[in-house]
DNA sequence: CCAGTATTGGAGTACATGCTCTAATACTGC
DNA sequence: GCAGTATTAGAGCATGTACTCCAATACTGG
């Protein structure tokens, strides 16, 4: 079955990812990428198609590790509050533990990397159904937490659990400090602002 | 003193932020702003230099704008916690006031608009001197509400007062909603935190 | 050992991009 | 009106970029 591959697809998706997160999407040119993984120009379009293609690939991948660890920690809480700030938690500890992915995540965003229109149809549909668990997540949150589908309590969740540890850990990765030190000074923020719309929605 | 302008700094400017904004910093190419801001490549190079210095300039321009203000409703307030709740609040008027500038913030980063090493040392000074007076006022918040220079109450003010309204005012720019639709809900969350901070703060 | 084949490897190509150059232009002070 | 000059304007150039092409390579099944 033809000659095996020499050079693992991992090392190319890590080598782009690496330049994208240094200085952004822009240079993550085929050049670059071919000479800081050791992968000649060709091999690297004979595994990916293009450019854009092998762009989204770094993307997908690194959403569905986060993903894949997000529902993972949410199922393993406890119903309710508690598994709402461990969802919360996760953007914390996967930051830690693959502070390249998170760096991915954090600074660069999907239009920098990719449009849409250019993909192969595999591609376009991964990407399409990556988000649907983390909603189905969220919708699970909402009712756990505040009884019903209630509108503003949503709001409240997604700021508490999504954004807030979101802007967290961007503002920590930019300075180069650790965003675990004040891991629980923000979680406690996190239960806070939950607790105060639970308050305010079952008046 | 020569012919007179024809065309304003500030519509170049616009036109390069708008283009950032829209497609990431790779799409702000020279011919794209001039075609945008209808002003020849050649005016572009005599006004700027280069394209480095152009999306420089960009950046500079919406920090000043956003810090003037933020040092500014600061400085209107009243001292301890009232002010730090004017300084988060001024991330969500500055989001309705200037949305444009606002989304250059929130989505693009320094490293993807310049790298520092190839830009005139009078750019490169400004963009070192621009987070001093911010720094500083964050120093003058935590002794004002916490009443020394407590570490712990730094992590909750800096939780409370930039990341809350960050986190915040993202979500809506992304979404295409109105961030001061739930301005009295994020800053009575904002003044939850920092009370809960204090209370631990001193036992 | 011999097809058959998937992969390697890098020189070569067409095109986009940042930037330069110079003539024309339209104002000011004298 | 006449220099003097800052700005306009866009054609042209050198370089960088994504991508192609095809011979060479190294494995597998028969």
């Amino acid at each position: 079955m033809g000659r095996p591959r020499l050079h693992a697809d991992d090392t190319v998706l890590d080598a782009a990812r690496d330049l994208v997160v240094a200085g952004g999407g822009s240079r993550a040119t085929t050049a670059a990428v071919s000479e800081r993984s050791a992968v000649p120009v060709g091999s690297l379009y004979h595994r990916f198609g293009s450019r854009e293609a092998l762009l989204a690939e770094v993307w997908l991948r690194t959403v569905r590790r986060f993903q894949v660890g997000l529902l993972r920690a949410a199922a393993a809480a406890a119903p309710g509050l508690r598994r709402a700030v461990a969802t919360a938690a996760w953007t914390l500890d996967f930051a830690t533990a693959q502070p390249a992915d998170s760096r991915l995540l954090l600074l660069a965003r999907r239009e920098d990397l990719l449009r849409e229109a250019a993909l192969p149809p595999a591609v376009r549909t991964g990407l399409r159904e990556l988000n649907e668990p983390v909603a189905r997540l969220l919708d699970r949150l909402v009712t756990e937490v505040f009884g019903r589908d209630d509108g503003s309590g949503r709001a409240a969740l997604t700021i508490a659990v999504v954004d807030l540890p979101y802007a967290h850990v961007r503002r920590h990765l930019l300075g180069g400090t650790d965003p675990s030190g004040q891991r629980a000074s923000l979680l406690r923020a996190v239960r806070l602002i939950l607790e105060e719309a639970q308050r305010n929605a079952i008046p």
